[in-house]
DNA sequence: GTCATTTATCATGC
DNA sequence: GCATGATAAATGAC
């Protein structure tokens, strides 16, 4: 990937196990700018969602529309509304697997 | 319209507790053992899950934290290296 | 599309 | 008062 020329590479001079590895870098320049949805944007987009997990574009570009948001931004909170339903129904299943395990052993 | 502005709905549960002390030296423990690439894999999450006493979905939090704020503080002074640099050598 | 991440933000511990 | 764990946007690999 390609090197950024700012400098910040001062810690690896001290020490050489304390190296600056490839993960660390991508910093300082061009941060994620998150934008925090409003309660009434989240309220929409999960009301929606409740009706149906999955969008049509039309239906996406209606929705973005209406709580101001772009397609992408409508696209990408249903993909990670999914990810959050999985992750629950996970620890959900986890924890009932667990109490069944209980009496063996 | 304006009842609402702050409060957080469907956020409800972020009861957060501490790790145990023993698990947070595991957890650095591996860390600083592979700074090189602090990726671990999900079989060594598994274990790492298993050994601390927490979840994998925990234990990828909290390498998610790590690297982000060791990184934020790479400038700073990192005593924390120090004290697990040497257990292991370096991959 | 999923999914492991990065990053900022949030909520809590102490 | 920050350290720390969890969650919310956003990215990118595949």
């Amino acid at each position: 990937s390609t090197i950024s020329t700012t400098p910040m590479t001062r810690v690896a001079d001290t020490k050489s196990k304390n190296s600056v590895y490839e993960w660390m870098k991508g910093d300082q320049i061009r941060r994620k700018h998150r934008q925090v949805y409003t309660r009434s944007q989240t309220f929409e987009l999960e009301k929606e969602y409740r009706f149906s997990q999955y969008l049509t574009r039309k239906r996406r570009s209606e929705i973005a529309n209406g709580v101001q948001l772009t397609d992408r931004q409508v696209k990408i909170w249903f993909q990670n509304r999914r990810m959050k339903e999985k992750r629950e129904n996970t620890k959900l299943w986890t924890i009932k697997n667990n109490r069944s395990l209980c009496t063996s052993n | 319209a304006v009842m609402i502005l702050r409060s957080r709905f469907l956020d409800a549960r972020r009861k957060r507790r501490n790790f145990s002390k023993t698990a947070t030296e595991v957890l650095n423990e591996y860390f600083y053992s592979h700074l090189s690439n602090p990726y671990p894999s999900e079989e060594a999450k598994d274990e790492l899950a298993r050994k601390c006493g927490i979840s994998v979905s925990q234990v990828s939090n909290w390498f998610g934290n790590k690297r982000i704020r060791y990184k934020k503080n790479i400038g700073k002074a990192q005593e924390e290296a120090n004290l697990y640099a040497g257990i292991y050598t370096i991959n």
